[in-house]
DNA sequence: TATTGTTATACTCTATAACTATA
DNA sequence: TATAGTTATAGAGTATAACAATA
């Protein structure tokens, strides 16, 4: 079996350690990658939203209803165009950010517990080369992307 | 952004981009899972290949029509015990593990383009030592698996 | 006429539960 | 009564297309 495989494998496995620990916040990890994106880009549109994140507009809509409905975020208006939604974190949402944190701390200390501070630097290191050249942005999880 | 979110970022970018390529195969990720694990244990029941792969035993009946109907296996009754079916591949299933092998292998090669040689050692002992460390079933893919 | 956001609808994948046949 | 396999049904998640408001 190939590294890729091993890759694909170890990727699967961790994104599903990471989807029952952030159940612990209530959130889905499409949730989480949102607040996410909102907090590196407050006040976005959102059009914009998608277009960073690869997914239809129209999946948007559902998922910020959600945080909004939770209090975490807040559409806020743009007088000047009356059509654009500018979403903001509440300050709900800015504390639930450090709960964030603190999460994905203790994920990535579990999956990485098997290596020490020198072989998890490596392996960032070639993560970091393999996912620079395969085009990947960073933060952005490719969950979100229609395959073609 | 921590080491484990590299992880399921890339492991989600292979996982996209190796369905690309076995699609071209007319297969999908899960169909190749179960055409290995059959390949590597012939004659199982589907109890068997359910509990190996980790997925409700109505899953697999679906998938193993489908790989019927495209005569790549072929359920074979066992006299003893007519309840039982044995999972066989057919010899255009067997043909088509080649071609499978050499779409890992290129997909593997297109993944790990931007590592030299020895990088790509050093990344796979890496993986493998997080994915033991883990209790990942080697060559198993965890996407079967339920989460709870 | 073009753009932002929304709603309505349908499709894919998977799981749960009920059912058939063998033991 | 228990087990292997199957069928029926329902649910979650996502995409496509039609629609409303604003420019």
């Amino acid at each position: 079996m190939g590294s890729a495989f091993l890759l694909t494998q170890l990727g699967t496995h961790a994104a599903q350690a990471f989807a029952r620990r952030i159940g612990e916040l209530d959130l889905t990890p499409p949730q989480t990658g949102l607040l996410r994106a909102i907090a590196g880009a407050p006040g976005s549109s959102q059009q914009a939203l998608a277009e960073l994140l690869g997914t239809p507009a129209t999946r948007l809509v559902a998922l910020v209803d959600g945080l909004e409905q939770r209090g975490l975020v807040e559409r806020r208006r743009n007088p000047n165009d009356r059509r654009l939604h500018a979403v903001h974190l509440t300050d709900a949402g800015t504390a639930l950010m450090a709960d964030i944190g603190r999460v994905a701390r203790a994920h990535d200390d579990a999956v990485l517990a098997a290596l020490d501070p020198d072989e998890r630097t490596r392996l960032r290191e070639l993560l970091g080369k393999v996912a620079a050249d395969q085009g990947l942005t960073p933060g952005v999880h490719p969950g979100y992307k229609t395959l073609r």
